[in-house]
DNA sequence: AATGAATGAGCCTTCATTCAT
DNA sequence: AATGAATGAAGGCTCATTCAT
């Protein structure tokens, strides 16, 4: 690889980074391209010169940061055998000392704001929940093979266990005060078991 | 002494519904004052005299829409008796017909977007939250006193079902090609199931 | 008088004052009509009854206040018999406990800037002082006439003197720490003593 | 790096020149910063590059202009050799084909009437003042051990010269068909003559 | 006489974007 | 590759003025 690719890489990296702990504090709405130039190391030209328009950086962010927190996700997911456990196992975003969740929430709310209004935002939002829908599918399709679930829509499940954490998250996150994370991990839990089991409640 | 004793009321009443759907179609972060002021049938000043500021506007639109919200909620909430039938009642909301709901999730979006940053937001975010904790509280002690659900933390479940509720709502409203209202309601009735009746799981 | 007109000129004076105060302490390039209303107990509309427009009340505040500054030293300086007394007799305006003071120097500031680019305000300012003039040059000419002064231009020292006492004035007002009243009076004292008895020196 | 290092200086003397011909002719509560802007040369944005608020380019302006008026009086005092010729140098200032004076007079009203009200604007008046007092003071002093003038206070004889003159020249500006630059000079000599020989008259 | 609702022009300021170097 | 000067559009807000009541 020619020093100039990775110059590029390196320089794109820094500016995702920055474009993300930027954004996320400052709200999408209000930061500006300076701030997130300075945030990189980078002068107004130099941010520029890789990402042509702001729409065309806050998609990439989005999108990069989209990609490592599903990646974090799926190699926490991968160390657990048990697809019970597997499902569970996103109890490591609630952290409030976890960088990436005080990017990610703010991240998130500003994401979906645009999603509602923008194809762009919302192609990439979509791919994104696709992707955790195929990745909670595959542990609920095993928990089907090990007989440990009844019978049920995979899809359709993994797409309410994807939301139902989200709402529990979010919540959790914007008042971290009357929302303990031991409560979120708990409703989490019990919703869960309310999805994968639903016959047996009955 | 103004004509109407009411203009007041009147305006501010017309200047927020034209906020919610201004801000709802085109973002709270891209709508100007002056379209506000336009769509509620005013000129920039006339709105001016009104609200002071836009982020004063945008306090009093989104109180006013949580309000509205709520009270719909509540009302439809009122009109079963069963707390089970109660809790599930809020399907109304998966209408993609009602006007209310095309405002809505956009608004919230933005909402929180600004919660995360805002004290003021937050503040009204937290009471309309609280609101709907009491709201479902009432119904699930209800439950309890009837002797239909097991002991459980009233608070604790009524913030669960609220917050697992809008997870699904938002999934059903981003994406309603890929999230029918049969999958919401359906998914929302499986999580209640395991959080009101914990223990019959086992 | 019919009590109509009573009413009116009730009215027109305490818009006057409310007119000097408020550019006084305001500054005439920030105060607004309905700041001066309101000082007034009147409504913006109301205020608009009397003037009719923003240069119309600055020109009449003006004029009210000159006429006022320059009535109580026509009156401090007839208390006075000698001339060299009269010439002196301005010393009252020493004195930072007299409001129409510190009304009088912020309008006094406000009205320059506006004579030079006036032709109103030119109108008004070229009248006071040449009333200045008329007053002074009468205790000068009593003055000749006692055989107190020499043979002088009795308008050039009229105006010389009147100009000086501004001067002095202006600098005392806007820095009293560093001018002392006392630094003032005897200033002007000096300097008119130069120009009354201007060959006596030589 | 900027083709012309001294790019930057030399915008800024640009813009100041334009904020001063600009004020001067239309007031500092009447220009606008495109006025300005367009004066120097350069549009809204580029001016908003160098001075970030319309406060901090007046600021700068008055201290321009302050700094250019006081530089040639003390050249030119400085090219007199008796301490009485330095003290009447000024007489340069009455001069209507001067440009600097067109701007000037216009620009000290406006300042004062900042002054009055701002404690920023207050500060660098103060200083040019005491500028002034120190110049004039430096020429008394030389007087003094030239034995010329009688003992006094040094530096309040120099403030209230410096009162008087301006005090003269006011007059004469705001009105030269009333106030000949002969009357000015005159009268300015015999107040002066009052001030450094006060003994000499009794 | 008096109110205050309403207008709309105008201003300061911000900022994404362009471009010469 | 990178800078930062420069542009110009746009937005929030102010405010003198008008006018129906």
């Amino acid at each position: 690889m020619p020093p100039i690719a990775e110059l590029e890489a390196i320089r794109k990296a820094q500016i995702m980074e920055a474009a993300l702990a930027t954004i996320a504090s400052r709200g999408s709405a209000n930061v500006t391209m300076e701030e997130i130039a300075v945030a990189a190391g980078l002068s107004k030209g130099g941010l520029a010169h890789y990402y042509k328009s702001k729409k065309e950086l806050f998609l990439a962010a989005f999108q990069f940061f989209f990609d490592r927190i599903f990646q974090r996700s799926k190699e926490t997911m991968a160390s657990f055998d048990d697809p019970i456990d597997q499902l569970m196992s996103f109890n490591w975003l609630y952290n409030l000392d976890d960088e990436d969740l005080h990017i990610g929430y703010p991240i998130l709310f500003d994401a979906m704001s645009m999603v509602v209004r923008d194809e762009d935002f919302r192609r990439i939002f979509h791919d994104w929940i696709n992707n955790w829908v195929v990745l909670l599918g595959g542990a609920i399709q095993e928990g089907l093979q090990r007989g440990q679930f009844k019978e049920m829509d995979v899809k359709g499940t993994a797409r309410a266990i994807s939301g139902i954490y989200q709402g529990l998250c979010t919540r959790w996150y914007l008042d971290p005060e009357a929302h303990s994370s031991r409560w979120a991990v708990d409703s989490y839990r019990l919703a869960i078991k309310g999805l994968i089991k639903p016959y047996l409640a009955d």
